[in-house]
DNA sequence: GCGCCCGTGATCGACTTTGATTGAATTGGC
DNA sequence: GCCAATTCAATCAAAGTCGATCACGGGCGC
């Protein structure tokens, strides 16, 4: 076996299943443990996947966490990681929905989540322009041929993979979209909610250059904990959320004049 | 056999399989280990294949080349993938001189390349502010705590995870670092050169941005393929190349008043 | 026929990759 | 906090791979 062979092997199993050990790849690849092990080194430097102790590790899931108070501000608010595995067919039921919304062809704006980014998967072959501030969704939309990818300036916090503009500039003043994907930490008669004041801001600034709001949360989010107002429920266009949702949750954003879309989980 | 019928045999096992390896080859078709040999280069040149060693691979560039006139421009130049394992123990040693150029707490500037990535590894602890346009260095550097990242605004390329602004606006604008750490496809007596022209035009942002540009370059980049300037030699402070380089390309840059760090392999 | 040339086969040295071994480092259980 | 088990990194010899070089042989025009 050789290393092309046993490179994509790797590559395969650490893509699909996120991680793989070590023990796992030694019984699947005729080589020496020795040589597995030169093969994720070569392939950690050449950034194709992350190796962990026992073995290796998907590139877009890092282990970053409240380990460093040095790098100056730190988002507060539940951790990336700890939040895709909350209610993992919800949202990818209200991804499939949103998907729905987008036309062929345009060009969207998708904030950064967990949420947002279970609708990348369904908007392969839209041609779309995609403006993200999520290192994830970059990801997820760069393996799409035809989708073309913006990101914006600033700071890339490790928490969430998310890219913030400390300045009010950050290079994307003239880009406009006809529709904004985004999520938040919570939702509440007051409006949008999320943990951090500087996501806030981030936020403002998409709002800003989008006709149609587009909010995607899952039914747990409501009544949620309370935080900074993003914008209030009469700026949201059309809400997707999932069954969950209870009928006075439902009545209150419908009051608010938005569009309810339930997602079929 | 003739040519054109191993040329045939060999074709369909590496589309079928992905991979085929030499030894299967020898065994499979009627011929010389030296003819096989001579099939494979001359239908790597002819584009047919990837040349790996021990065998031949399915040729797959990514999403570049002739998939998508879709997402607009496409760099020019070698894809990522293949660039990282071409010189892996040069370009190694030159990240590791590099990095010792830097000084703790600084703010820097990294451009993309696979040299420059290389260079990330040993930056850890020294609480950089960097920012690049490579998202394969953010990933880099997002491991390291007390690393601050950022990225300037503009579209994803997908055949080098590299961030170009179309605009000369790109959200950084006010930001400015004492020391440039950039790469290049080839160095001559013209100067530095880039197969893309957007990439030249990024990089010339980077270097107004700088006090002092400082070069990362294997020795196999000197006299390389011919391109567009980025700059002249006497725009570079530093230059790191490897132990390859020939005392002739050596006074070529210390004559233009560069100077040379030769980073021991 | 004669020489030429192109494709082929064979050999050799340099280099790279591989597998086994060792000791150090890390982890998890008690 | 300590110990056992696992995992890791470094080293070295062996095998494999590569490119260069040269010899062989049949087709071709002269």
């Amino acid at each position: 076996m050789h290393s092309a062979e046993r490179e994509k092997l790797i590559l395969e199993s650490v893509n699909q299943r996120g991680f793989i050990s070590f023990q796992d790849l030694e019984r699947h690849i005729e080589a020496s443990p020795a040589t597995i092990r030169r093969d994720l080194e070569r392939m950690m430097t050449a950034g194709l996947l992350t190796r962990v102790r026992g073995g290796a590790k998907r590139i877009e899931s890092k282990n970053a966490k409240r380990r460093s108070p040095d790098t100056g501000h730190h988002l507060t608010g539940v951790p990336f990681e700890e939040n895709v595995n909350l209610h993992p067919r919800e949202k990818q039921a209200i991804g499939r929905a949103a998907a729905k919304l987008v036309s062929a062809g345009e060009a969207v704006m998708i904030d950064g989540g967990s949420t947002t980014l279970q609708m990348c998967q369904h908007i392969r072959g839209l041609n779309l322009q995609a403006l993200t501030n999520s290192l994830r969704i970059v990801s997820a939309l760069l393996q799409q041929p035809g989708t073309r990818v913006l990101v914006p300036a600033g700071q890339v916090f490790p928490e969430q993979h998310i890219i913030l503009a400390a300045s009010s500039d950050d290079g994307m003043q003239r880009f406009h979209a006809p529709k904004l994907f985004m999520s938040a930490a919570a939702v509440g008669a007051a409006g949008l909610m999320q943990a951090d004041i500087i996501l806030v801001a981030a936020e403002r600034r998409l709002i800003d250059r989008a006709d149609k709001i587009i909010v995607l949360l899952d039914s747990s989010k409501f009544d949620g904990p309370s935080g900074h107002i993003v914008c209030g429920l009469d700026e949201i266009d059309i809400l997707v959320t999932d069954q969950g949702v209870s009928p006075r949750h439902a009545q209150m954003v419908q009051d608010a004049g938005v569009k309810l879309i339930v997602a079929p989980v």
